[in-house]
This record gives C-alpha cells, structure tokens and sequence, in this order.
DNA sequence: AACACGAATGAATACGTATTCATGTGGTGG
DNA sequence: CCACCACATGAATACGTATTCATTCGTGTT
C-alpha cells in the first residue's frame, strides 16, 4: 500500500507536507501543494484512516447498539440513523441485542475510540451503561431510559400506554389483556404503569391471567401466549401489546385460531411503525411521526462530539404520543 | 487513557511481555504472566485496538454495504449478517443504499483496512465493484451478481420470475403488469428475463405500457405506478412484483383505491420476506427458507478471511426458488 | 543596512501495539 | 567441565499519520 511517505518522495517533499495537504492545504504554497495532489493521484494514494486514528485518538466512527431488527420500530431508527450518520461523515458500527456480549462490544467501541455511542438496548440495571457513562465517550439513548439522569430521547411511554387503555376502555372493554416485555426495561416499565393507571383510574380491576411481561418476546413465544390467552375459559375482549410488533404476531396467531379481528377480539400495539397503516393490517396504535426518533438521537449525539458539550446540562427529549385508529379496535360485543 | 506500557511498569516487565500476555500467553512464564494479569485488572487496562491493527493491517471487522432497510429483504440479511459476524468477534461497518456516496465508503472500508465486504447494493457497470475487486479485500455479494465471474450467493432469479409468471398464466391471466426495479441491476434483470420467458413460452405479447422498471422504487413512487396501472382503460389483470417489499405498496395502494384482491387484480412478489406469510397479508410469493442467505454470505466470507483463500476458486451459490401460493393470486375473473 | 517577522517547509517525535533480534540463564549430553 | 540449546525476557524497531519545533528565506520597517 502506498503511504504519504511515497507521495512525499515522488512530489520531492516531506511526508509533514503531505499530511499538510490533506489537513489544512492553505498552509502549503499552492505549487507545491498541486505538485503533491499530483503525486497523490498518480499513486492511488488513500490515507491509512488507522493511523490517523492513532494519533488524533478519534475515528469518525459512531457505534449503534440497538435492539434487534425482528422489531420493525428498531428497523426504522436504525436506517436513518445509518443514512445520517454516513451524510455527516461518520461511519456506524452495528451491534444487535443478543449478538454479542456486551462486554465484548463495550471492548470494542473503547478498544476503537469510537466518537460517540448510540444504544436503546439496554436494561435498567445494566452495568454496562455505567461503563459507558464512566468512560467519557458521548452517548445518546433511544426509546430507552435510566432511572434517572442521562442523554435520551424517548416516547412518553407512560401517557401512551394509558392513552391506549383509555381508548379500548371507552369502546366498553373490560376483560384487557397486556402483553409486555421484561418491566425492567424502561420502555416497557413506564408503559405498563400508564396501562394500569388508566385501569385504575377506570376503577377496574386487573385480572393477574391477562397480564404478562415476557423476557423472550420472539414471534413464538408471543404467538404461544397469544393462543393460550384466547383459549382461556373467559377469553379477554381485548388485547393492548407493548409494541407494534408483539401486535403483529399476536393478530397472526388470532386470526390462525379463525377468530375475527375487532369482531372477537379487539388488537391494538405502541410504536406506530409503518406496516402497521398498511391497508392490510390497519393496527391501531400510539405513536408520534412529527419527528424521527432515530435522526433526533443520532443529531443529538453528532452535536456533542463536535461540540465537545458532554459536560453541559444532559439532553433529555421526550415525544408526545398520537393515538391512530384504525380497524383492529371496535366496540365490546 | 492507560496503555501497555502502564500495565509493564506496574507488572515490573517490559512492553514486549505485556504485549506477548495477550497474544501467545504460553511463550510467558505463569508466574510472570499472573503479575502481568494482575496489574491488567488493577488498572482496568483495554488495549488500544487501533494501535493493534496498524501493525497487524487487519481490524476483526467486516463492511456490509446493504440495500435499503426500507426493503425487508434486506432487514433480514441484515439482522443476521451483524449478528453472526459478531458471534464471531467481528464487528461490523453498515451502510446503507443512498445513505452515503459509493466512493466515500470505498475509502472508508480501504482506509479502515477492513478484513471483508459483504455488498449487495450495486450496479452491474459500477466501477466500485471493480474497485473492490482490484484491492484485494476479500468480498462477497448477496442477492446481486456480476455479469461474470467473482463471489455471490444468489436466488436463481430467473427461474423465480418464471415460475411466478406461470402460475398466474396458469390462473388464466393474461394481461399481467410487471413492476421492478432498474434492469441494470442483476437481480431485476435476471427476473425480467424469467418473466419474458414464461409470457414467450405460453405465446403472450406483453403490452410495453404494463412493464415498468423504475429507478426510485420507493413506496410512493410505487403507489403512482399502481393507480396509474389500475386507471389504464384496460387494467391488469395481476401484477407481478419483482421484489415483495413492491408488492405490499402495491396491494395498499389497489386496497386503498377500494379493489379487492384478488377478485379485481391478483398481486405477487419475489422474496417470500417474513410479512408475506402475515394472516393479514398472505401476499404469493417465491422464495426459498432451506439457506438464511445473509448467513450464508458471511459465513463464506469468514471463511475466505480466516483461510486466506482468496485466490481459491470463485465462490458462487444459487438457491433454488420455491412457490408459496397464497390469497393475494387467484383465478382471472 | 540592520533587524524583526511571517511564511513555508523539513526533521524529529509521538501515538500504542506487535515483532524481531539480542541477551542472559539454566539445563543437558558428551 | 564445556559446548550447546531451549527458554524467557528486554531493547529496539516498524506501522503511517499528525504535529511541534527548528530552519530558511524573503519582505517590510526603521
């Protein structure tokens, strides 16, 4: 591979000079710089951005460790995240939830000096987001948040589960089944407690049979607990999932068993993420499309490494949620 | 930000020695190896793997250059290429179609001395793939393929296209819309052709104001093609899609228009991506579930970085399509 | 004319690791 | 007892860049 110390010999300059071109050409003299330019074209030279790295201790690269790609809202965030990040010159390291250790990734980002580091997947008690705060590398939450502190930019998830229980109560629903991932995930936590407040609010109690927060919530195991539900000597009336996509699956499974969707049992999910408006599907849902959650964190994050601000006072955005009905909520028969 | 060199003053050795701890613990007596690991954990030390990889010209990362996630298709490879590239300590540089330009991320992926691509996203006369081919980096395509020769993994396109043809000609349709993407792309070009095939084989004429190859396939650009196609005086009577992520912005389109499907137009699509088989969707297409191709395709070029075997013969997989007829094809009316 | 000063450039160094080469040490076989 | 060797380790160097420091040269000022 050729390096600048070969442009340097072929232009009949120093290697400083070379590196001059290339990071602040206005202080060589412009013949000498197009001499070098010329040099570097004739050679195919492409700067080693490794060890660049090394010295500037930077590496135009941003780490992305989101939750998996099954969840149709993380497929979103994940694209315009990637898409931005590439428009402002960074790269983007991708990690899925469940790929790998996280220690192994946490290794990695420091290992490789990553600018900044963008995750959603992550639990409340996780020591890994210590680790990250500790190490001083700008980070950005998403849809996630900690118990208190940090930089995220989440949904109100609280008024969107409640908003969503408050709908499926004024249709006359009372038997509401909740599906949810683990309560130690903040997402999912801060749903369920707007969920029961509306129930509370309603003054109805909540059958313990109909509600469950599943550490594995893969399209089997929903599916499987989809079914069970419907097979309950008192079936519920309606089901709210804590994602758009535990909704999808669970429709699936309902209408396999040849139930009807509003008509036997009412469906409804959080995220709002594109399929569901498909003319085919029509989930009702919470969500928010007056901004991209994604585009906002990744902006966020690319604002503190540039500005160096990781010590101003954190960012902390918080969406408003949109109830959207559509066709798989109708009124208790 | 502490180095080896802290960690071999502590441990009351050199640098070599903290270096050969982590690379060939063995050639290290136990003895002064465990006072090496020890001031390791002391010091919480995390090697610099930038500094690692300008001398070993090698970084345990791979690129994956990816169409858009806005085509599930490519979630799905997505999905699992990150996260079995991670399983097997690779982490993974994403980018996506239109996100940044071919030639900033050719200098990335040089620059940052990647150990492999995996690309999908690319034009038969691209010069960036030639590019890649003359630096020697071991690559691998998936879903598109060169006019000759290199390293792919690929549905037997054409055969798909035909096989969907027929089974709609079969149906007894005749006046059948083609919809796809830019023939320049090997995908779209080799399923046209199974497409023209089948419609010669049965001695159809196909009307040129039914077939459209679009450069921009997103979904509203789709969902103008659609109603164009549904207001022609002499609608179609199916419609194949060449890709499945199409034919949902199909079927919501003629759904929104107020047709039924497949009484008024029977729709199909190539891919058989995850929602395809949705209670809800059930939209016809091929595909094939034996091989994940995205597992196949890192799998390859694992094996090519790990062997060295660059030069070895071109690896070039085809997966033979399968049919899954389902409610969005029926008889012609 | 002497001097100061700024612009342009080269030489040298640092970044943190892997690796080669040299050195020393203890053991083994003759 | 000596020669030889395997082994363990340290010193030195390379990787390719950015950057600091020193040097040279031309120009304007007094």
């Amino acid at each position: 591979m050729t390096s600048s110390k070969d442009v340097a010999k072929m232009a009949g300059v120093s290697q400083a000079t070379v590196s001059r071109v290339m990071n602040n050409p206005e202080s060589v003299k412009p013949e000498t710089r197009k001499k070098v330019q010329d040099a570097m074209a004739k050679l195919r030279y492409q700067p080693n951005l490794i060890a660049r790295s090394l010295v500037t201790k930077s590496s135009r690269t941003i780490a992305l460790i989101s939750g998996t790609l099954k969840n149709d809202f993380f497929v979103e965030t994940t694209d315009t995240i990637v898409n931005i990040a590439a428009s402002r010159g960074y790269s983007t390291m991708v990690y899925f939830e469940g790929g790998a250790k996280l220690q192994d990734i946490l290794n990695s980002i420091i290992g490789y000096k990553v600018d900044g580091v963008l995750l959603s997947s992550i639990k409340l008690d996780d020591p890994f987001f210590k680790e990250i705060e500790a190490s001083g590398i700008p980070y950005m939450l998403f849809n996630r948040r900690p118990h208190s502190g940090g930089n995220y930019v989440v949904l109100d998830n609280q008024l969107a589960g409640e908003m969503l229980a408050r709908h499926l109560l004024e249709l006359g629903h009372r038997r509401i089944a909740y599906i949810s991932g683990e309560i130690n995930i903040s997402t999912f936590y801060e749903r369920k407690i707007g969920f029961e407040k509306a129930m509370g609010l309603a003054k109805i109690a909540i059958d313990k049979d109909l509600v469950h927060f599943k550490e594995n919530t893969s399209a089997t195991e929903i599916e499987k607990l989809t079914s069970k539900l419907m097979n309950l000597p008192n079936p519920p009336t309606a089901i709210i999932c804590a994602t758009d996509e535990m909704a999808l699956n669970c429709m699936n499974t309902i209408m396999a068993m040849g139930f009807g969707i509003p008509n036997d049992v009412s469906v409804a999910g959080i995220d709002d993420i594109t399929i569901s408006s498909h003319q085919a599907i029509q989930l009702t849902s919470v969500g928010q499309h007056k901004f991209k959650m994604g585009e906002i964190a990744v902006e966020q994050l690319i604002e503190m490494i540039e500005q160096g601000d990781i010590y101003q006072k954190p960012k902390q955005i918080v969406f408003s949620p949109e109830l959207f009905i559509r066709q798989t909520t109708g009124p208790k028969t």
